[in-house]
DNA sequence: CGCTTAGTTCGATAATATTGAACTATAGAA
DNA sequence: TTCTATAGTTCAATATTATCGAACTAAGCG
């Protein structure tokens, strides 16, 4: 009997990744902090240690779909590693392909976390 | 009599500009266009000239909407020239919060439109 | 004033996102 | 092999967000 076939991710062609797609994906603060915390993740990480790492309580459900959004975008490679999907930041490629941007959102991104925004006036 | 006052328009402190916001704003094709056109239009732009210069056809209250969305996430200074409202980007004091974001952005975008994605294997 | 141009606001509809529950996939134990 | 636990995905319902036309507000001009 044939093998049940893990169902193929979708992972879009470099040339088929656009700004917008990109910009999309990390316009959300949880996906923004996965990408960044992949990108100092060698091996890997996935959507269990995502949550605990990120200390963010979400539904799994949840975790699986900004890793499809973030895959879709382009932004990830994802396979399975026994048990769970391990996901990895497609660096090298998207670099080649929008020199400079992934990197300067990150920088940004890093700069924000460590010192947030200033207190709102009316904070809500 | 006091002056009918014109209904103030809302521009965040640049502190408290996130990336998520910029990357927000700017996740949507047309208001990347939008910005990307006003970086190289030192007087400014109003609605009804974008969507002349960016050949699109929206209603105008979709524009007036993406306007607010830029202006609300830090991106654009918007004041009026006369009967119409003028914007421009908040160029220098983002690049001071976020130095090389802007324009790395821009200039992937630049290089997106200059040869866009090819073509897909099922344009549906 | 009254007319024209330029935007904003509003109400309805369409497209997205979030979540818990149910289902699928893989590994390891019995 | 069958049973169990772990890790994600899919689904259906609900909640947000976006788009559009229509009605309304602001500013300049005759």
């Amino acid at each position: 009997m044939l093998e049940p076939m893990a169902r193929p991710l979708a992972h879009p062609h470099i040339d088929d990744v656009t700004v917008s797609g990109i910009l999309h994906a990390l316009s959300d603060p949880v996906r923004l902090g996965i990408v960044s915390k992949l990108l100092t993740s060698p091996s890997g990480m996935n959507c269990t240690q995502t949550t605990q790492k990120l200390k963010l309580a979400m539904a799994k459900s949840t975790c699986s779909q900004h890793y499809r959004i973030l895959r879709e975008a382009g932004l990830l490679v994802s396979e399975r590693k026994g048990v769970d999907l391990s996901s990895r930041v497609r660096a090298a490629e998207l670099d080649a392909r929008f020199p400079g941007l992934l990197a300067s959102i990150v920088k940004s991104y890093k700069k924000e976390t460590s010192r947030p925004a200033r207190a709102r006036a009316a904070p809500k």
